[in-house]
DNA sequence: GCGGTGACACAAA
DNA sequence: ATTTGTGCCACCG
């Protein structure tokens, strides 16, 4: 397997180490960075990953990350929703009217990102 | 250690 | 296609 470490360092740490590597003009659901983590059932603390970095140094490319359904997740902050979608935009990420992008043409290939033994959980992509 | 919280996911209705 | 309910996890008091 082609797994790293995962006990290396915090699954905040592996996150915000994943994140990083998605390359611009591609996205990534949350689910998926909780996969490449090595916790697939941790897309919701994902988002508490990135909500941590709130603010801090930039670099962190934190809007290309989005829920499975292909939208941005408000959860009542429509200011981090708008500026993700303008970064986005401004990034060539094709986004409808509602709101919505093709997960099959934007997601990043999983298979050039780091991960962290998701493999051992039977998984495979 | 325990219980709430939240940028989620998925199945069911 | 939408709305609910339920499961799951790391963080923070």
């Amino acid at each position: 397997m082609r797994g790293l470490d995962a006990s290396a360092r915090s699954f905040t740490e592996r996150v915000w180490e994943i994140v990083r590597a998605i390359p611009a003009g591609k996205v990534l659901a949350y689910g998926d960075v909780a996969m490449l983590a090595g916790d697939r059932k941790a897309a919701r603390a994902v988002g508490g990953a990135l909500r941590a970095f709130a603010g801090d140094h930039d670099g962190l490319p934190w809007h290309r990350v989005i829920n499975s359904q292909g939208t941005i997740s408000f959860r009542g902050d429509l200011q981090r929703a708008n500026l993700q979608r303008v970064l986005l935009l401004r990034e060539g990420v094709v986004i409808s009217e509602l709101g919505r992008l093709e997960m099959g043409r934007f997601r990043a290939n999983l298979r050039a990102l780091p991960c962290y033994g998701a493999l051992d959980e039977g998984l495979d992509f």
